[in-house]
DNA sequence: TAACAAACGCAACATTGTTGCGTTTGTTAA
DNA sequence: TTAACAAACGCAACAATGTTGCGTTTGTTA
């Protein structure tokens, strides 16, 4: 009898403690990327530095990750499946919507190709200011 | 008799300052963009109130940007000209070299095109890590 | 060159990152 | 089921950076 959530972490070798499960329970739920803000607000009752160790051990598992906008606040999302303690793979973009001031991951309707002569790329990070289809 | 740079800040209407002129300067010198750290270095006779104030203005008048890379360090470069107070308007990407470590902004060879259903994209950051050309 | 507004230095406080250490707790094997 | 260990947690403490107020200095303009 093993929520889903405690599968994910011990997967990665973590233990499935209820600060952890609280933590994964809450960005799970919220509808889009979690601010920082949000995070400590929801989870006041954590100490300071159990949340900052939290948070590094679900970013290093590849359980959460982060979105930062435009070096303004950092929010956090859970990851998609292909994630794991090897790395972060996601090929979404982040979207920071400037009605709502939602920040999301989307997909992209076309594959991103980014082509710089003599350059090796490893990875892209794409962050996208616009205006959300809701607020459209 | 005026500098290339003090032209630039009057331009945004800002006072050219002999801190700002001497910040421009340290930026443009150098070879890629520019880490806090070393600005702090190559500053150190700078309040470090000043050089958080100065940099500010000189974000906020299009005269030079930021390059978040990946939540670590910030780094700053010089803005071409179509930046302005405006804001900012870059159409190149930040490359992190994981062998040289520094950060440049690089023009890409395709043009490239973020196409995301439903939503209106005002502005796009780029971030790809990888190997520069000099490391390859 | 005088006068004003902007820029600067200093002090002070807030927020977040980061580490050490003693205590508590999840996990595993007996 | 429980004992034992390693991991996780709370607390204290310090570092780095962000941010504001205020009195003084300085660039700009008339």
């Amino acid at each position: 009898m093993d929520t889903e959530f405690a599968e994910l972490l011990r997967d990665r070798n973590l233990k499935a403690t209820p600060k952890r499960l609280e933590l994964l329970s809450v960005v799970a739920k919220y509808n889009s990327a979690i601010p920082y803000s949000e995070l400590q607000k929801s989870l006041h009752h954590f100490d300071r530095v159990t949340l900052y160790r939290t948070l590094n051990a679900l970013l290093d598992g590849g359980i959460v990750h982060k979105a930062s906008v435009s070096n303004e606040e950092v929010y956090y999302a859970m990851c998609k499946h292909y994630c794991s303690s090897e790395g972060h793979h996601h090929k979404h973009v982040h979207l920071k919507c400037k009605e709502c001031l939602e920040v999301s991951c989307v997909e992209a309707k076309n594959t991103i190709v980014i082509d710089i002569p003599n350059v090796e790329i490893d990875n892209v990070e794409i962050e996208v200011q616009g205006t959300c289809s809701k607020c459209l």
